[in-house]
DNA sequence: TTAAGTGCAAAAGATTTGCAGATCG
DNA sequence: CGATCTGCAAATCTTTTGCACTTAA
């Protein structure tokens, strides 16, 4: 039988720490291992009560301390999301990029990789003579879940089979009951005139469904089907 | 002669007001006529000492309950820069979407587009379901007179003749004396052996002198210019 | 042994809230 | 006039700092 490493996880954060020059003290070790382990996005007074668990004498500046310290030695990760409450979240520094989509509705967060940041820098580099060295993406918007939750909701509401925009099939006809979306996507929606009560006809698709094209209004209008799917319709039956 | 405007800014911030539905009061007419004139990024703290010049009554609830206010009836964004004092920042909403690069140096913020981020809002549409309906793009490195500065400062220290490694000729050799970035690309500078007293010789530069490809300790690497333009180097003279 | 890290308490910021009085529409 | 907004002060909440004590290397 092999040997068994009793403490795996609590050996590699003290490695970790070594390679990155800094004392591991059990309170470091502690926080890693919090961080390491949950998968979650927490903030720093999270941090400090999960930690208090199991160590209750250790102290919030001893948390922020260290969070400040890991972060500046490139151990862990600081990520700001824009929804409040705004906070600083951490998260351990992966050697992959990646970025956030956090669910208006839920809160949950998904990480994706955006490799067109790179062309972003290339292009200030050429445009400005900037050099990027840091990248932040955060998006946000609603999960699938929260979607179907927010179409049935709508559908409760008016009583009627309610449906989104995006799931139309071209001639289809039916009334906006619904204009979801935040900020500039949901002032664009009123632009176009795609307001509650409004008739709407689904003229075609594109072949993978993108963009839906529509009629309001006398108006040909088209949406990418993302930006469709947060339009509510009670289908008009003929 | 025509009839002048005597306060068009104020008289427009009133309509302003009045589209989105709030109560135009001096305190709301002030506040915004300091954003839309100032052209930069201010946060309350700031917004509440300009303020204070032209009405030394207006109290800092006023401004906080204000812009909050303002911000989710959409005529504000609120902008969050990671770099220290980290803090939001107000701007007036503009139709078109934009992002900010800020100067880890010298604090100045570029704005650009980045139609790039609508792929990416499909792409996770289509592999999670997601509706993107707001995004933020926050990058930061160095503004172009920064690193001209940084070029010199190297060079004052180290008394000779430093040029950035995105600017050596194929064929010639060079002495690393700074290495430049911040988190994640110092950590990959240094993993490619790109470090002080290192010894550089550059290979060929593509078509637009991109990427910048050269030997370091007899490994063939290669840098996109931007990154390159980070590394400091000492020109041998053969 | 000693530089660095820790806990505690106090300080410093940033933002919010309760409330009486003022103001917009 | 009534709902909304304002100024003020106090309250909250987050984060930092000073200091005496402890600990990792």
């Amino acid at each position: 039988m092999l040997a068994v490493e009793r403490k795996p996880t609590s050996n590699n954060i003290r490695d970790l720490l070594k390679r990155n020059a800094l004392r591991s003290t059990p309170q470091r070790v502690l926080l890693l291992s919090l961080i390491q382990s949950s998968g979650k996005h927490l903030d720093a007074d999270q941090l400090y009560e999960l930690a208090r668990r199991r160590d209750d004498k250790i102290g919030r500046a001893t948390v922020y301390r260290n969070l400040k310290r890991l972060v500046a030695a490139g151990v862990l990760r600081q990520r700001f999301f824009e929804e409040p409450p705004i906070r600083s979240y951490y998260e351990m520094a992966t050697p992959a990029e990646h970025y956030h989509f956090t669910c208006l509705r839920c809160g949950k967060i998904i990480e994706f990789a955006c490799p067109e940041i790179e062309e972003v820098g290339q292009r200030l580099y050429h445009i400005h003579g900037i050099v990027v060295s840091h990248s932040n993406v955060t998006l946000s918007g609603y999960c699938a879940t929260c979607l179907r939750e927010i179409e049935k909701g709508v559908e409760d509401q008016v009583g009627e089979k309610v449906i989104s925009l995006a799931k139309l099939s071209p001639g289809q006809s039916g009334v906006i009951v619904y204009v979801g979306g935040e900020g500039r996507l949901r002032r664009r929606f009123m632009e176009m005139g795609l307001i509650k009560g409004e008739k709407i006809t689904v003229e075609r698709l594109a072949p993978l469904g993108d963009p839906v094209e529509f009629l309001v209004k006398g108006y040909h209008l088209s949406l990418r089907q993302n930006e469709a799917t947060l339009i509510q319709v009670e289908l008009s039956t003929l």
